[in-house]
DNA sequence: CAAATATATGCGCATATACGCATATATATA
DNA sequence: TATATATATGCGTATATGCGCATATATTTG
C-alpha cells in the first residue's frame, strides 16, 4: 500500500509535475538565506514586533522588513498590524519543525 | 521535557548557531531549483546513470552532471563509478521523505 | 594507438536577489 | 497641523548561480 505522500503526486500530469516543482523550489528557496533562518529562529520564541527582530538579529530594519515579508508571503509567517507596529508570528507549525529538524541534524555535526 | 530537537540547537554559542544557519541554508539552497528537484525525482525511482537521467528530465547532459554532483556533494545522493557510466542514488532518505511532504502538501492545492 | 562513449568542467552570459541607503507611507501624539 | 515613530519600498550595486556551448578527461573497444 503506497503512503499518502506517494499517492498525493502519482496521479498529476507532468504538466502539474512541473508546476509542483516550481513551488517547492521556490518554498525551499525562502528557507535557503541565513539572514531569514536567524528571523525564524528569532519568531520561533514567539510573537515579535519587526523592530523586536531587528534587535535581536542585527540586521537592518529594511531587510528584516523585507524578509519578514517575504515569509509572510510564503504563508510561514502570520502578519498582524497593531496601530503602526507590526507582529509576526508563526503560521506554519510544520514548516518550523522541519526547519528544526534540519537544524538538529547538522548542529550534530558542529560539537 | 524538552524534545530531542530543542536540545540539538539550545546549548550552542551564537558563534555556532550562525554556523547551523549558513549550512541549513546551503542545504535548502540544494533544494531550492527546479531542475534539482526533477532530477531528485528521477534518481527516487531506483539508482540511474547520468545519461538515463539526462534522458528522463530532457536537460543537458552538462547541467544534470553538474546538478547530480551538487546533490552528491550535499550528502543526499550516492555516487558510484562503473567503467566510464556513473550511477546515482539516494543517499540521505531522509531528505528524500521531505522534498515528498512538501511536494504532497503543494500537490493538495493544484487540482 | 585511434575512435567512440560517458561524464565532468571551463567560460561567458543572463538573471535573481540580498544588501545599503535614502525615502515614502502610515499612525500616534503634542 | 507638525512631529515622531514604525514599517515598507525604490534604486543601484555586488554577488551568486543556472544555462548553453565547447571542450577536457576517462574508459572501453577495435
Amino acid at each position: 500500500m503506497k503512503s499518502r505522500v506517494q499517492k498525493a503526486t502519482k496521479n498529476l500530469t507532468p504538466k502539474q509535475m512541473e508546476k509542483v516543482f516550481l513551488q517547492v523550489a521556490a518554498y525551499f528557496n525562502v528557507l535557503s538565506e541565513p539572514a531569514r533562518l536567524r528571523i525564524m529562529y528569532s519568531v520561533c520564541s514567539g510573537e515579535k514586533s519587526v523592530s523586536e527582530v531587528v534587535e535581536m538579529c542585527g540586521t537592518s530594519q529594511a531587510n528584516v522588513s523585507r524578509h519578514l515579508l517575504a515569509l509572510h508571503k510564503a504563508g510561514i509567517l502570520m502578519r498582524r498590524k497593531e496601530g503602526v507596529t507590526v507582529y509576526y508570528s508563526i503560521a506554519d507549525n510544520a514548516t518550523v519543525e522541519m526547519c528544526q529538524t534540519v537544524c538538529a541534524k547538522i548542529a550534530e555535526g558542529i560539537h
